[in-house]
DNA sequence: TAGAATATGTAACCTTTGTTACAGCTTATC
DNA sequence: GATAAGCTGTAACAAAGGTTACATATTCTA
């Protein structure tokens, strides 16, 4: 008995949760079913969801948190394409899911996270009884091709002094914290360079007052 | 009667044209639909189909030809993003369609290009009604985003002497000619560079045998 | 056919970014 | 507390790509 209650005070955690992201998008109707079908799932940060490669089986709907998204290519370099965060869901994955394909990118918590996964059989059936889950995907499609033009952007016509100080002020945005905790390392594997490079760079934003330095961590001003 | 006779042909042979590049798609009564509501357009080399910043009001089925996707940083400088083929369409104008956004992006005709442009409601009211436009416009975000990722990899992954010959081939595989009639300048616009880093390329490219250079056309070898 | 416009080739130089090497510091581990 | 591992700073150099300048060749146009 005790059991039970416990099980159901998570459910009833569940559809508060949904409905607080994602109440103002979809029908009770189609929250009831997320909430049936659906696995609540909390992820601790830097844990990987997806690896590239991998089949996938189900899609996230955020809930809170933030997830990073990357590519790599075969030599193994790294590229930060975007951020996910509340009310997210990752269009590769719906694109993967859809086409049976292996996942593009490998998906990382940035922060400790919350989100529903949906089997996908659920998400083909749902675009066409809902009007609203149809939109959802299609809005999501359009976020993340222009969050992919953002990057395009980036890479393309900023310099590396631009890139990295467009990085770190998304990173206070996402993680809410104007003291990030990171290394000169893992903002080059982030950005596609080299330590020296990034450390550099550091360096002169910190002349400019920009950020101060401390050992693990950045201060951004 | 004459005139009679002479839409009725168009119709007869937009329907056919149709049936050829997307009957293994749809059925007929989408089929029918689209040639009810859509509008025939033969477009020259060169055009200019849509401007960044501008408002869409409807979307392009291609039936042949080519279309190349450019995007514009606010300086000007300009970035190749991809190439639509028969059966294509653009997820971008999609994009823009649902979300009443302007464009970000530039499309030129880069061949002699026939296609179909379709009203937004109507494909709205479609992606509710017909499964297979639904898969059809899912497919189609799919490809563009998987193009969009490839364009990532090129910029952040490789150098410009490869980016160049991927460029160069890619030209081929689009025109189906082995001379291509463009000039240094040209390549340089879509691959974000200066005219004379790509003369510098492409002559040490004819070095190694890969290409032939002529004035106003490269030959790939 | 002269002059203008366009296309290409190339040298010289500069800036940005990447690489190698090493020193000094802090934190973790035994 | 000694040693190892990890993080940061910096110098010296290399490579890629961008810029300026100018020469030459071809095509267009008046």
């Amino acid at each position: 008995m005790g059991l039970f209650l416990y099980l159901n005070s998570i459910l009833k955690l569940m559809i508060q949760e949904l409905k607080n992201s994602y109440g103002h998008l979809f029908e009770n109707e189609l929250l009831e079913e997320i909430n049936q079908v659906g696995t609540f799932k909390e992820i601790p940060q830097d844990f990987t969801l997806i690896e590239i490669g991998e089949y996938i089986k189900s899609m996230p709907l955020l809930i809170s948190g933030a997830i990073k998204v990357l590519r790599e290519d075969n030599d193994g370099d790294e590229l930060l394409l975007y951020f996910l965060e509340r009310g997210d869901t990752c269009a590769m994955t719906l694109s993967c899911c859809l086409g049976q394909t292996k996942s593009e990118i490998r998906a990382i918590a940035e922060l400790d996270t919350k989100l529903v996964m949906i089997p996908i059989q659920k998400m083909e059936e749902w675009t066409g009884k809902y009007r609203t889950w149809r939109n959802f995907v299609f809005e999501s499609y359009h976020n993340r091709l222009m969050e992919m033009l953002e990057t395009i952007d980036n890479i393309a016509f900023m310099k590396m002094d631009e890139r990295l100080l467009k990085y770190l002020n998304d990173k206070v945005k996402v993680t809410k914290e104007h003291m990030l905790h990171i290394t000169h390392q893992e903002i080059a594997y982030d950005l596609h360079t080299s330590r020296v490079v990034i450390s550099r760079l550091l360096k002169s934003l910190e002349k400019l007052k920009k950020i101060k330095l401390h050992r693990n961590n950045i201060e951004i001003l």
